[in-house]
RNA sequence: UCCUCAGUAGCUCAACGGUAGAGCAUUCGGCUGUUAACCGAAGGGUUGUAGGUUCGAGUCCUACCUGAGGAGCCA
């Protein structure tokens, strides 16, 4: 295997006269009447490596199979380019191939493809310039979540991926069952299917949020968080949605909607800040490639305070807009997309966090506010990507969140254990969810939420 | 799910209703250090599918399939 030390990105750091093999897949091979240039990758880092084979050094029947998606090992010596576009570059003094990429066939060519077709082919984009830039901030960007929560004492918690709550309330829940389902049990009393014979004994689900659980972990454990897997089954058909995603989900007791705001703001510069640092040179590329603007706005939101506004605020600034809105602005109703870009990306130009929505629009679980009609929730707009966080202070009243089950029509038997929280060591606590991929499309720039996931799923696929 | 746009060579794209083309890639040849290398030549197509209009359809019409964008749902 490659130890330390053996990456290209290793092999970079060596100083000239370095003895050095390198592994990695070809980008390209350009040849000259006595020298070949091999360019090889192997995902340690944005840069090549150029590797020159002079006439002789190598069987002239192994290097014409070294073409674009070959998999090679070549043994050499690090040395000073000669060259332009880098600074060294490895003299081969051998050649193996170790897996041919028949050029007929291999579907990727070294050069531009789009995205939509190297969507198609999962198993290969991960080669690519864009997509080694794209997972390797995703790595980061994954390690610096824990990094942000670990450093601050928060607890990782392993939130479900099953669960038989149905009630959630987050959306469309993938169906889990073992039944047979050419073959059905039915319960004779009511025709419909017997779910007591389905493995839990009862409908099981896919999460769709971590949330409720992390309540329990953060009135023991005080601060918590979840990192993991969400489903939703929705019929969703756009650039920001996904069936299967990533998120993380703070969870603080001892705090109010201030704290949560703070929280999510400090955690999104961090995020930034960290990656920033981290990947500069994938984030340089991102910036020529698919973003004029990004490294500029990153580093504008890192250094700035984010725009904060009610509810009720944000409506009277679309009212007073004179815009023609497609869809009417008023209280009482959900901001639209269109309201959301026009407060993110003309007014504030920068991260907004709305709260205390009307609670007509809001979840069962948010804290009521004294004036009786809106409640303690928070939503971060970003500029080109709507929705970044979602979060509430939660209610932490057992009367006043019963009244709100019932009030919801929802049936308050399902929530025993989080009524039994209000109940026994009650305290005002918040959170919210951050949506992974929402923020991987923030940092790099990319548009669509399928370029920065390993393997997309959304309705209709889910291949590789 | 609704609305809009698109689908032509392996890839990126041209082609007024009148003989389907180019660049790159591929194959072959050339070139003493290249940077999406360069120069020359060759091969490569049932124009997404099925119907229809027309003397004639890549082009117009209908349906379907696939993709993208916008909307809703949300993260």
């Amino acid at each position: 295997m490659i130890r330390n030390g053996q990456y290209i990105k290793d092999l970079f750091q060596l100083a000239p006269g370095t003895k050095a093999t390198a592994h990695g897949w070809v980008k390209t091979r350009r040849d000259s009447k006595g020298v070949s240039f091999l360019q090889i990758n192997d995902g340690s880092c944005f840069a090549d490596l150029q590797i020159v084979i002079d006439a002789g050094v190598a069987d002239p029947a192994v290097l014409v199979q070294a073409t674009t998606g070959a998999c090679v090992r070549v043994p050499g010596t690090m040395v000073e380019s000669l060259g332009k576009g880098q600074s060294v570059e490895l003299r081969a003094e051998g050649l193996e191939v170790l897996g041919a990429a028949p050029p007929e066939t291999y579907p990727l060519q070294k050069k531009r493809h789009n995205l939509e077709t190297l969507r198609e082919f999962g198993h290969f984009r991960t080669r690519s310039n864009t997509f080694g830039a794209v997972f390797r901030v995703r790595n980061a960007l994954a390690f610096a979540v824990h990094k942000f929560y670990q450093e601050r004492g928060f607890l990782y918690v392993h939130s479900p991926i099953l669960t038989t709550s149905d009630a959630e309330g987050a959306g469309a829940m993938f169906q889990v069952t073992t039944l047979d389902m050419m073959n059905l049990p039915r319960d004779p009393a009511t025709k419909g299917i017997d779910f007591a014979q389905d493995f839990f004994g009862r409908p099981a689900f896919l999460t769709v949020s971590g949330q409720l659980e992390a309540e329990i972990f953060a009135l023991a454990f005080t601060n918590c968080y979840t990192f993991g897997p969400t489903f939703r089954a929705e019929n969703s058909n756009t650039p920001r949605h996904l069936a299967e995603f990533w998120m993380i989900e703070p969870e603080m007791a001892f705090c109010d909607l201030e704290g949560n705001q703070q929280v999510a703001e400090e955690f999104l510069k961090y995020l930034i800040t960290y990656v920033m640092d981290h990947c500069k040179a994938d984030l340089q590329f991102f910036q020529e490639r698919y973003e004029p603007s990004l490294l500029p706005t990153l580093e504008n939101v890192a250094n700035n305070q984010f725009a904060h506004v009610t509810y009720t605020e944000a409506v009277s600034i679309l009212e007073k807009s004179g815009r023609n809105w497609e869809f009417p602005v008023g209280w009482g109703s959900d901001l639209q997309s269109e309201h959301e870009r026009y407060l993110t990306e003309e007014v504030f130009r920068k991260p907004v966090i709305v709260t205390d929505y009307p609670k007509s629009i809001k979840a069962f679980y948010m804290r009521a506010n004294e004036d009786g009609r809106t409640v303690r929730a928070m939503d971060v707009l970003a500029p080109g990507i709507g929705e970044i966080i979602g979060g509430s202070q939660r209610e932490e009243r057992a009367d006043v969140l019963v009244d709100r089950i019932r009030e919801m029509g929802l049936d308050e038997k399902h929530y025993w254990w989080y009524l039994d929280l209000r109940c026994y060591g009650s305290v005002p606590h918040a959170g919210f969810g951050l949506g992974f991929e929402r923020m991987m499309m923030y940092l790099t720039g990319m548009k669509n939420i399928r370029d920065v996931i390993p393997f997309p799923r959304t309705p209709g696929h889910a291949d590789f």
